[in-house]
DNA sequence: CGCCGTCGTCAGGTAGTCGTCAGGTTGAGG
DNA sequence: CCTCAACCTGACGACTACCTGACGACGGCG
């Protein structure tokens, strides 16, 4: 039996999952939308796992996980989607999600699912608090009492970098989180990004730096 | 970069799969049907993850799992199956599979969930603290507190001796771990690379060294 | 229309990684 | 003791991934 934070605005998917869960032997806290699983979720310690949808009204799903993750939640995630488009669900891997599931799907699947997750767990350390946090409300980078606006594809990169502090970020991987859509960008311009955001997050005098490793990716430092 | 064991029966599957693998950074370790994966993985501790068909020429990939993991095998599994169907994938679940994927699949979505899977099988804590560990997702090898980042060279190469610990790994053997597109290098190169990864292991402080076998390879004591 | 911010690209420079070499050291065998 | 081969190691040139400042394109907005 899991504990599982469950985050949907269509109030039908969220009736049949959640008592379907109940039938499975598992217990359901429910947000409506991205704000609310932030409040819920973010320091609920009891959680086994995340379920978020993708599209939510307020939020991009992957947002609200990099959020989550930030604010120090450790819980596998797992991605609720109504497309069942490829490149939706590589960027959710790249935000740090732990598996994805399409809509329509079989709650009997769900529910296994949601097993394998809550019995396997998350290794992922949970970082030390650090100083550096994203609002995904504001697109902003916060470090102490300085903060910084970022715009929307550099907010997306340095998501996906944060959300495995300390590990390396493949490129591919970074691509695909800061470019959702697919679209096909030089490999100079993630370069450039890089650059503006070191720059940006060098004013809010972050102690955590933009490192790349030659060859392999980026790292949050 | 995770170490995969494979068991596919078709031999266009396992060569897309296995070579679609390696472009992501993966090594692979392939069987051909049930037999062959319970011979070849059923004792490597070395596995991050196993991929295994369900449809097998002499027997259920469930029952591969079944049989793998009551032999102590640990690491996260996901299933291929040719078939959509659902009560497949349940069952699958049930054998104690961590994921599933159904074919046709695209080779890039499969290396992100190798990828998730690894990085949430990586639960197994170092035995001993004063260890030596490779850390595929920093790049790095750390020692206590210390820790150094690799080339990606240096990091096959040595992954290539710390995964038989203790063992002389030939030098042939290491040379095909650390340049696998079958380069030619010159003997000497190798020479130089152990020169740079003792430099390194001595940084960080390692009780580990990586020793030389006169005439047969190298070895870590 | 003109202003502004974001975007993607480019060109030039920098520095890390690669593979090789040359000269020194070590060890085995006669 | 000498010889030879295997190995160590510091250095070097070539290559290229990466950095960075600048620019034109585009869309939103007054």
């Amino acid at each position: 039996m899991a504990k599982v934070g469950l985050c949907e605005d269509d109030p039908a998917i969220r009736r049949v999952v959640s008592e379907g869960l109940r039938l499975h032997g598992h217990e359901t806290v429910v947000a409506y939308d991205g704000g609310e699983a932030l409040r819920r979720f973010a320091d609920d310690t009891t959680l086994d796992v995340l379920i978020l949808d993708i599209g939510l009204p307020d939020a991009d799903g992957r947002d609200v996980c990099v959020a989550l993750r930030s604010s120090g939640q450790v819980a596998p995630v797992l991605f609720l989607t109504a497309l069942g488009e490829l490149h939706e669900r590589l960027s959710g891997f790249a935000a740090g999600a732990d598996d994805y599931l399409a809509k329509p799907f079989s709650v009997a699947e769900l529910a296994m699912r949601v097993e394998a997750l809550a019995r396997r767990g998350r290794v992922v350390a949970p970082s030390d608090p650090s100083d550096l946090i994203l609002d995904p409300a504001r697109h902003a980078v916060v470090c102490g009492d300085n903060e910084v606006l970022l715009t929307p594809t550099e907010f997306r990169l340095l998501a996906a970098v944060t959300s495995r502090p300390g590990e390396v970020v493949r490129r591919r991987a970074v691509i695909a989180a800061a470019w959702p859509d697919g679209a096909h960008v030089s490999d100079n311009t993630l370069d450039s990004y890089a650059t503006r955001i070191r720059r940006k997050l060098e004013q809010i005098e972050s102690p955590l730096q933009l490192r790349s490793v030659r060859g392999v990716g980026y790292q949050l430092r």
